[in-house]
DNA sequence: GCGACAG
DNA sequence: ATCTTGTCGC
């Protein structure tokens, strides 16, 4: 390709500086060659554990029911979450757990730690699992009677662009029932925040309602929902692992005094305490 | 081609 | 995720 078709009027663009930072086009954002290249591997990772999905209530699950009570043999649920310091890596991985169905914060396991890998949406696994699996053994280390018999995580389970979120990548490498509450909905298989979709959240009214999340393609990907008389907008809910999507709605639901269900919304609220000097902290609970 | 994108 | 004060309501 010559450059001496003078003539071609105007003095045009010479401006190709060192795009280190390529802009990708893979259905992502800016992503940078090494994390370009991160997502073939993670893609097949996950579509691994995905073959180890289960996504109806497991024998746990189901042993909580007695009579008409569906979690009367449930009382003890986790809560995880990591917060982060603006622009550093540092971060505080929480997990507490909480008693069922009062709702009191039982234990706490929390840790410092410095973030390596990014966020990349879609592989929100590979930068926050590793930290959560952390806490879960401690606790099975120093407080083996404390361990979760369910944990709520902050994100997605199989509400996926290849349905394995967080929650679903989570509780397949735990083995221990997970549910994913996001606050903001992954739009995937044509789900969208389109006029009709706020439309049928108007239509929540109180507690306890909800709609079923169906893609275009007609797979139930999950359910909005609404967790407090006063919170309009709704929480996104979909199984993780072990646990049916009616159960994890339910129990999202019976979690809920504020929008965000309490195990997740107390992991959150102590995370970011914990990031904060003890002398601007005030109790959250 | 353009816009969107859990935490 | 994080950046941030006031403000409306019980």
């Amino acid at each position: 390709m010559a450059s001496k078709d003078v003539d071609d009027d105007e003095d045009f663009d010479e401006l190709e500086e060192d795009d280190s930072e390529i802009v990708a086009g893979m259905g992502s954002l800016t992503l940078s060659p090494d994390e370009a290249g991160k997502r073939v591997t993670w893609e097949k990772e996950q579509s691994k554990l995905k073959s180890q999905l289960i996504t109806v209530d497991s024998p746990d699950v189901r042993s909580w029911r007695k009579g008409n009570s569906l979690f009367f043999g449930l009382h003890n649920i986790a809560g995880v979450d990591i917060s982060f310091v603006k622009g550093t890596q540092k971060a505080c991985a929480m997990m507490v757990i909480l008693t069922f169905p009062d709702l009191r914060v039982a234990h706490i396991s929390k840790e410092i730690v410095e973030m390596t890998e990014p966020y990349i949406p879609g592989f929100l696994a590979f930068r926050e699992v590793s930290f959560l699996m952390d806490r879960l053994e401690e606790i099975k280390g120093n407080n083996p009677h404390l361990m979760p018999q369910v944990i709520m995580v902050d994100g997605n389970g199989i509400l996926h662009p290849r349905g394995l979120g967080l929650a679903s990548h989570f509780g397949i490498l735990c083995g221990i029932p997970c549910i994913g509450v996001a606050k903001n909905l992954f739009c995937v298989d044509g789900l969208q925040k389109s006029a009709d979709f706020k439309e049928k959240i108007s239509k929540l009214k109180k507690k306890g309602d909800s709609f079923d999340l169906k893609g275009d393609s007609g797979k139930l990907w999950g359910k909005a929902v609404r967790t407090s008389d006063d919170a309009v907008n709704p929480v996104y809910v979909s199984i993780g692992h072990k646990i049916s999507l009616e159960t994890a709605t339910k129990l999202v639901i019976a979690c809920s005094v504020k929008r965000i269900p309490e195990p997740t919304r107390k992991a959150d609220l102590l995370s970011r305490q914990e990031l904060r000097p003890k002398s601007n902290r005030k109790k959250q609970y």
